[in-house]
DNA sequence: CGGAAGATTTCT
DNA sequence: GAAATCTTCCGA
């Protein structure tokens, strides 16, 4: 079943529990990808020094964190890979969850080739590699996620979830922020971004 | 308008 | 351990 609107509507660190176990599909052109959410990070907007939206920073970047929950904000980092995160909470909290691993489901074999590696606990395990595995670009900037073209849902089997709470990955900048539990994993899955 | 740095990945 | 590579942001 699609994830409504609502879910989205609070605050990420909410979310961002509750996405782990949830599954994101990618309608394309070359196909369709669908992969369990592994692991994520929750920033918290004009609170979080490690947040793009730290002190509202309003920016054509950040500006559609400002907007209602449940939409796509991507952007590129160090030049070459995309990101892929969910805006939650309401008008004018520009608090986001940045997805950072994936278990993959379906479309395996076109995320092979787009990946160009055979292993599959290589082809989501990291914010970059999972965009590039899903076909996830700039143009998927600010899509509604109650659409048809990228969203998520719950999967058809629902397993029990053990979550671990830990500190964010390559923040350092982020003074005393960089301290906070805000990543989540699920406990022992093979698909999480190695390095802590 | 110039420069620096980045929520990463890959290769050596 | 360092390069790859370019958008975004900030200071002048």
């Amino acid at each position: 079943m699609k994830i409504a609107r609502e879910f989205y509507q609070r605050s990420s660190l909410e979310v961002a529990r509750d996405l782990l176990g949830l599954v994101i599909v990618h309608q394309t052109e070359e196909g369709i990808t669908k992969g369990k959410i592994v692991e994520v990070e929750a920033y918290m907007g004009t609170l979080d020094a490690a947040a793009h939206s730290f002190k509202n920073t309003r920016s054509p970047r950040t500006e559609v964190q400002y907007g209602e929950g449940g939409y796509a904000y991507i952007y590129l980092i160090y030049g070459m890979y995309y990101c892929m995160n969910i805006v939650t909470n309401i008008i004018d909290k520009p608090e986001v969850v940045l997805l950072r691993a994936l278990e993959p489901m379906e479309g395996i074999e076109l995320m092979k080739q787009r990946r160009k590696t055979d292993k599959l606990n290589n082809l989501c395990s990291g914010p970059g590699k999972l965009c590039s595995a899903m076909g996830i670009n700039k143009s998927s900037y600010g899509v509604d996620l109650c659409g048809t073209q990228l969203y998520l849902e719950t999967p058809e089997i629902r397993e029990s979830i053990e979550t671990i709470a830990s500190k964010r990955i390559n923040i350092d900048y982020a003074g005393e922020a960089k301290d906070y539990l805000w990543r989540f994993t699920i406990k022992d899955s093979k698909f999480i971004s190695v390095k802590r």
